[in-house]
RNA sequence: GCGGGCGUGGCGGAAUUGGCAGACGCGCUGGAUUUAGGUUCCAGUGCCGCAAGGCGUGUGGGUUCAAGUCCCUCCGCCCGCACCA
């Protein structure tokens, strides 16, 4: 082949991104005469270099966006930086970069990568969230919400590092440690800030029911997360101590009578009180204190008691009376932080009693079993069943039990059924500096006061100092001085920021007016884009930044900003990008490019031929050396060739495998779409192939729209393939040859929207790919009137056969029969029965 | 620990939702063309078997004329768990 033949792809990428950008092709503007469609793709943190996942995400997002486009939508794709967050802070401790200018200088790197992938993004509405023109909106928000009682200030539990004296996230705990001092981590009160989603439990709950376009796995993680659930508040009388109760939640009523002890968390008023005079308490809440504020930490902890002496009464059992134990399993955010523990059937206090030496008796049987025979030994029941061993219970199913047991409860004046959510309100302050300022004051004479509107927005210092431990924030000497806007005395700012996914809640509806100084955005335009009609993003996020999102939106619609309720109607999870992960002869991790496979198929080290094993294919991550660096890819083989390998090898809510070998093949592809436009010779003569050629190419525009609508973008590659290995052997009438490629070239547009440009031009065209109409398919044209069936003798194929579609069932029974083979199989006897399913299947069996 | 998911050829994956398992691609094998330019084109390719045929969707069982698909059992891997984003 000579050198004019071959696809130019870094020309031809460069060339038709600027004639996009020139002709402001995705500049989206409100048209209440179009039907609009918001696609929007989790956006970025920039962390300063591009990653596959980020690849993954913006072709699919791409692909739905230009879909649309296509298809006569008024799109909005537009495109940010989530950029507040602790990795800019660890940049400014490691090496002294502020972490503004360590961000900034990250975005406009990040930027141009992505502008690299062609995206048909509106990069006008770019918005970038550790400016204040983007988050003194949030500021205003907050105070609206301040104002609305949807946030309060309460005591809670934080990572405290004693040598470094800053808070730790839960990622900077390490083995119950500190990351940077080592120092043994404790828990510590603080007073912070928080939104009552709480508030909405109910609603955000019902909402998912109608959240029909988003991943049901999705709506159920949220739905568990919420945690709704029925029990009963019940106080025990502590023995010995006129009128004191310890005051327990459950959800299984019904196994009072199986109870055998009491536990409180560690944090649990009556725990701390009995520390102030028992030595051995202390000791023991200490020893919890040291295991962090992680849930997974916390229950994969070795089941722990201490027994406080204490002991309380059975509300039913005269006489019976169970220990009360501080056990570091029981958490004081849920419930009322102190249960009533029935080892047989559940598997945590079954653990406990084991240890303890507590009596394990059951009191719910499964249906079948015999009350006398029934024991528990190191498996908690749990499954369904009848009482036993309970008294008035005994007979009663569980459902009917918990009634009782919360009727007869509440009558004595002991408790009352409850309804209980597991969800807990949404802490929002974080003692660190990269973060939106949480816009109040604190006045030794008036309490907490609202910083003034006017005053807006409450701008970061930027003269911070990292080198000493702590939040440079709070010791900042000067920025915290403030007069009281209310009294005029000296007061001082909050040093608390936000949690980063406060800027995440909102970014949907900034998008929808992204230079508005005054406001967060125009009520009318968020009205008219939002909802988003289509988010894509991983699934890591599945429940908090989504579900705080939904709260955020909900606590928008009641101050009045929008009307909306939910801001993503439809939902798509991608999955995690993999690649294969290699280790040296030393055991140390080593990246793709420094190996070459040798003759003999055995990896080695490039650079001194040392051997090199494969480990396993794992999510790409820096620590094992297992990344890909999308700017290398798309420099080596073009945007389009890596969109399409990412969308053609597996289906996006999957993991996808990153290869070599898929990214060589991808690019071959492109090179024999190139040739196929280039060689094509319209002069050809009607033939007995065109009505085939026809039915294909409508065939194709229908399952293609199909897949692409149902996210099934693996298969819509494989139909592109189909109809261009169909059109590359195609002899027959000139015009469908020309039809078939142009259709061709607009189905593929999506997926390889640089190429479609390159093809559009070369078939004669002086318009762009970009600007084409989605074809649509013939009916009349997709259907053939013959169709082969399988026919099976005993459910085994024997031969397949030709029939006319919707051929009756009689005939269809007769032409089997009449199969040499079908009668070979059956081996002479006659049939028993023949199912015919029509145009499908025919068995007979014998 | 709790919650969610995944498992089909050598590999990524298809399978109209109970109806021909393996579409499409990667890889591999053989051939052709060009041979320096990440070539291209044609044919074959689930496994066992010379064949007839048999066996095949993580494991074991069940329902059915028919199971990758429905039911039960077990195994393996992955993700989230409230201060990473």
């Amino acid at each position: 082949m000579t050198a004019p033949e071959r696809y130019n792809v870094k020309e031809a990428e460069s060339r038709w991104q600027k004639a996009w950008d020139e002709k402001r092709c995705f500049a989206a503007t409100e048209d209440a005469a179009r039907p609009k469609f918001y696609a929007l793709a989790m956006f970025p943190y920039p962390s300063g270099k591009l990653h596959m996942g980020h690849v993954r995400n913006y072709s699919l997002s791409d692909v739905v966006a230009r879909f649309k486009r296509a298809q006569g939508f008024n799109v909005l794709n537009p495109m940010g930086w989530d950029a507040f967050g602790l990795p800019a802070e660890n940049a400014a401790l490691e090496r002294g970069v502020h972490p503004q200018k360590w961000t900034l200088e990250n975005i406009s790197v990040m930027k141009s990568q992505l502008k690299s992938m062609g995206l048909a993004i509106d990069w006008s509405r770019e918005v970038t969230t550790c400016l204040p023109d983007y988050y003194k909106h949030e500021q205003k928000f907050f105070l609206d919400f301040l104002k609305a009682g949807l946030a309060y200030r309460k005591e809670s539990m934080v990572n405290w590092d004693p040598v470094d004296n800053c808070v730790l996230a839960n990622e900077q705990v390490v083995d119950g440690k500190g990351w940077r001092s080592g120092a043994p981590v404790e828990r510590r009160t603080l007073k912070q800030w928080f939104l009552k989603i709480t508030d909405f439990a109910d609603d955000l709950l019902d909402g998912l029911k109608q959240l029909d376009g988003w991943p049901e796995k999705v709506r159920l993680m949220q739905e568990n997360w919420i945690g709704k659930s029925q029990g009963l508040r019940l106080r025990f009388d502590i023995v010995n101590a006129e009128g004191r109760e310890i005051e327990i939640f459950t959800t299984r009523p019904d196994t009072l009578f199986g109870a055998s002890f009491v536990a409180l968390a560690p944090d649990h008023p009556l725990s701390l009180e009995l520390a102030e005079k028992n030595e051995g308490v202390k000791d023991f809440i200490a020893a919890c204190r040291k295991l962090g504020t992680s849930e997974a930490t916390l229950e994969k902890a070795e089941k722990n008691g201490f027994d406080t002496g204490l002991e309380v009464r059975h509300p039913f059992v005269k006489n019976k009376t169970l220990q009360v134990f501080i056990a570091n399993f029981v958490l004081m955010d849920y419930g009322t932080g102190a249960i009533f523990g029935c080892p047989a059937h559940d598997q945590r206090d079954l653990d406990f009693a084991r240890k303890y030496g507590l009596p394990v008796q059951p009191v719910v049987i499964p249906p079948d079993a015999d009350p006398c025979a029934f024991t528990v030994e190191n498996e908690a029941y749990a499954g369904p069943g009848h009482l036993c061993h309970s008294d008035f219970l005994n007979g009663l199913s569980i459902s009917a039990a918990k009634a009782e047991v919360v009727r007869r409860i509440a009558q004595m004046n002991k408790g009352e059924g409850t309804t209980l959510y597991r969800l807990r309100d949404w802490g929002v302050s974080r003692q660190r500096y990269w973060g939106c300022p949480v816009p109040v004051i604190h006045c030794p004479a008036c309490g907490v006061v609202a910083v003034p509107e006017k005053d807006l927005p409450v701008t970061l210092p930027d003269d911070v100092d990292f080198s000493k431990p702590g939040n440079p924030i709070a010791r900042h000497p000067t920025w915290k001085n403030v007069k009281c806007p209310t009294c005029g005395k000296d007061a001082e700012r909050e040093t608390d920021t936000f949690d980063t996914f406060f800027e995440s809640s909102w970014y949907q509806f900034r998008y929808t007016d992204a230079h508005n100084k005054e406001r967060g955005f125009d009520k009318a335009k968020a009205d008219y884009w939002a909802p988003v009609d289509q988010y894509i993003g991983g699934v890591e996020h599945a429940v908090m930044h989504l579900l705080y999102a939904r709260f955020f939106t909900r606590a928008l619609k009641k101050c009045g900003y929008v009307s909306c309720e939910e801001p993503f109607t439809a939902l798509f999870t991608q999955g995690m990008v993999t690649h294969m992960s290699y280790k040296d002869e030393d055991g140390k991790w080593i990246y793709p490019d420094e190996i070459e496979k040798r003759p003999d198929g055995a990896l080695a080290r490039k650079s001194d031929g040392t051997p090199v094993t494969a480990a396993r294919v794992e999510k790409m991550s820096k620590s094992k050396k297992n990344t890909v660096d999308p700017v290398e890819i798309i420099s080596a083989y073009g945007a389009d060739a890596a969109r399409l390998f990412i969308l053609s090898d597996s289906p996006p809510e999957r993991d996808l495998e990153w290869t070599e070998a898929g990214i060589d093949g991808a690019w071959k592809y492109v090179g024999r779409l190139w040739r196929l436009a280039l060689n094509a010779d319209f002069g050809g003569a009607p033939s007995k192939e065109d009505e085939p050629m026809k039915r294909k190419i409508h065939v194709t525009i229908r399952d293609m729209t199909q897949d692409l609508e149902k996210f099934h973008f693996n298969k819509a590659v494989a139909k592109l393939r189909e109809l261009s290995n169909a059109l590359e052997a195609f002899k027959g009438d000139g015009k469908i040859l020309r039809d078939g490629l142009e259709t061709f070239v607009k189905l593929m547009s999506p997926v390889m929207p640089h190429l479609a440009e390159e093809l559009w031009a070369q078939l004669g065209h002086k318009t762009m790919a970009v600007d084409e109409k989605w074809p649509e398919a013939d009916p009349a044209l997709c259907a053939s009137d013959s169709v082969t069936m399988a026919i099976q003798v005993n459910g085994r194929l024997r031969a397949t056969v030709t029939l006319p579609r919707g051929m009756e069932k009689q005939a269809a029974e007769e032409a089997a029969l009449a199969e040499e083979a079908v009668q070979k199989a059956m081996e002479g006897k006659a049939p028993k029965k023949i199912i015919v399913v029509p145009d499908r299947i025919i068995n007979v069996v014998v």
